[in-house]
RNA sequence: GGGUCGCUAGCUCAACCUGGCAGAGCAACGGACUCUUAAUCCGCAGGUUCGGGGUUCGAAUCCCCGGCGACCCA
């Protein structure tokens, strides 16, 4: 970009030629229409604030200097009403062509997309409408392209996508999703915060892409010649910190999974995970709770949504389901830890679930659940114990053989939130990472890769620790109505344009 | 992965079914207007109809291949 072929492009169309022509005059007359700084004394915001209820026609006798972008403009001759956008609101300039003089032409020069500045009194029009009367103004950055148009805006879906930059300017949904999404990941920070965790940051380069169940993507690292992964979890790197005395820890931070791209999945997306020293599973429903009622309160003063028009309760204490008893109740067959593989294989085939002969109990309850009993879950839905052998990094369920403690939140049929008592047994561990090996082996491209570096660190010692992992974007999703994860994340990965 | 729909001026959309000069509104450009709020009025200009191929005297339109997106299904 920026390049002679750039600027000839614009010199091809007529609208952007007519502006580039505005810069050659500018410059000419000595005016530099991309100046260094700028320097303004009040908000849009603030000042209908500050003189809310004004009299039409009123003068404050106060001067200003306001700043943002022009978004409107109406001549009506020796008379300009303009409109500024700055990041707080709007606020209309009044251009007068008896208090301009002969700087009133370059006003009406400006074009819709231009960043000015503009200083003068704050006055009320005869209609009534706060404005700015401009006795100063400065070209701040003088903008090339035409502004989609002021009543329909931009609508086109893939290009508010693909330049979000536009999609800001001209769409109040656009800075409202952004800014509620700000709102969120702050109240799940102070949430935090307010009970004891420590925010820290862990590597996002890895060497074995551990923690989770999804393909990596490749990388390389030329000086250390060694091939690495980015990271699909956040997992056990936190653990290695509650094993060194961090006994209260958590990251906000981006993880990628190298799948496809769609309105449901971005490859990378912002995963909450926390860890808590001796506690366990039953803490991580509590804290689970909290942080998303709290974050609801937030964004939304109450605890209730519309998505896709229905209502949304976020309201605790939520709903608690038993995983098996849920995969029972929606196949009318018994399922136990302990049953005949060839009994679960034959329920799954029953319920339409397409399945692998490989497949154990727990992965072909995973996979009934997951085509029954989770799409059927709208209100927040704790599922309690799973399969020992779908959750490698999950400690065994104190009083239930074959499950291990951990839960998952289930919302508008798709998963938020999955939380265990972590596995706090180095020898139980490696067994478990011993039995992922054999499965990787039998063709489980996802299965948990060996960490002997991950050993060594709960050798010394993980005291009893629950964990818990939270999809950002899936939250703000939910708390934002949106039912594409493309609009809650500013510029989500589409396929490029040209490729092909 | 499969199906359906969409892609036309800077933006929002017509014209496609039934092939016959590619249109409107807003924006832009020229002009009028000292109180507008999508200002109004007069005038003027603006196109790789997503890309490629085919059928046809003639393709935005019909057919085929490809690209990107949206929706539904798996």
């Amino acid at each position: 970009m920026g390049d002679g072929d750039e600027r000839s492009s614009l010199d091809e169309n007529p609208l952007t030629a007519a502006r580039l022509a505005k810069i050659d005059r500018m410059r000419s007359a000595g005016v530099e229409p991309y100046p260094y700084r700028f320097e303004r004394s009040a908000f849009a915001a603030d000042l209908r604030q500050r003189h809310r209820g004004l009299e039409p026609g009123a003068r404050t006798g106060e001067s200003v200097v306001v700043a943002g972008r022009l978004t409107g403009m109406r001549d009506i001759g020796s008379l300009v009403f303009g409109v500024l956008t700055d990041p707080t609101g709007r606020i209309q300039l009044f251009a007068e062509e008896s208090l301009l003089g002969e700087r009133f032409a370059a006003f009406t020069e400006l074009d819709v997309g231009d960043w000015i500045g503009a200083e003068g009194e704050v006055v009320t029009t005869r209609r009534g409408e706060l404005s700015v009367r401009v006795e100063r103004f400065t070209l701040l950055a003088k903008g090339l392209r035409p502004l989609p148009e002021k009543w329909h805006g931009l609508k086109d879906v893939e290009k508010r996508h693909r330049q979000r930059y536009v999609d800001l300017i001209v769409n109040e949904r656009a800075r409202q999703v952004a800014s509620d999404r700000i709102t969120i990941v702050e109240s799940l920070r102070r949430s935090l915060c307010e009970r004891g965790f420590l925010e820290v940051e862990t590597p996002t380069l890895h060497t074995l892409p551990t923690g989770g169940r999804a393909r990596p993507f490749d990388t390389h690292h030329d000086a250390l010649g060694i091939d690495m992964y980015l990271r699909i979890a956040l997992e056990l790197h936190l653990k290695r910190l509650v094993v060194g005395g961090m006994e209260r820890v958590f990251e906000i931070g981006r993880v990628f999974r190298n799948e496809g791209v769609s309105t449901t999945h971005n490859p990378e997306f912002t995963m909450l995970e926390v860890y808590q020293a001796l506690a366990d599973y039953t803490d991580m429903i509590d804290l689970t709770e909290a942080l998303v009622v709290e974050a609801a309160m937030a964004v939304l003063d109450g605890t209730e949504v519309d998505y896709k028009g229905k209502v949304l309760s976020f309201a605790a204490p939520w709903a608690r389901i038993d995983y098996f008893g849920s995969v029972t109740e929606a196949t009318e067959v018994d399922w136990t830890p302990d049953m005949e593989v060839e009994t679960a294989r034959a329920a799954a085939r029953a319920a339409d679930v397409e399945v692998d002969e490989r497949w154990g109990v727990g992965k072909l309850a995973e996979e009934v659940f997951g085509a029954l009993v989770e799409p059927t879950l709208w209100d927040p839905t704790v599922v309690l114990d799973f399969p020992k052998e779908i959750s490698p990094l999950a400690r065994e369920h104190r009083s239930r053989p074959g499950l291990v403690e951990r839960f998952e939140v289930i919302v508008a049929g798709t998963e938020l939130a999955n939380a265990f008592s972590e596995l706090n047994d180095p020898v139980e561990q490696r067994r478990r990472f011993e039995q992922q090996m054999e499965a990787r082996a039998a063709g489980d491209q996802e299965a948990h890769p060996m960490d002997e570096d991950y050993l060594t660190a709960i050798e010394y010692g993980l005291p009893p620790t629950g964990g818990m992992g939270m999809g950002v974007d899936r939250l703000v999703m939910l708390l934002t109505g949106e039912e594409s994860v493309r609009e809650v994340i500013l510029f989500p990965h589409l396929r490029p344009e040209a490729s092909g």
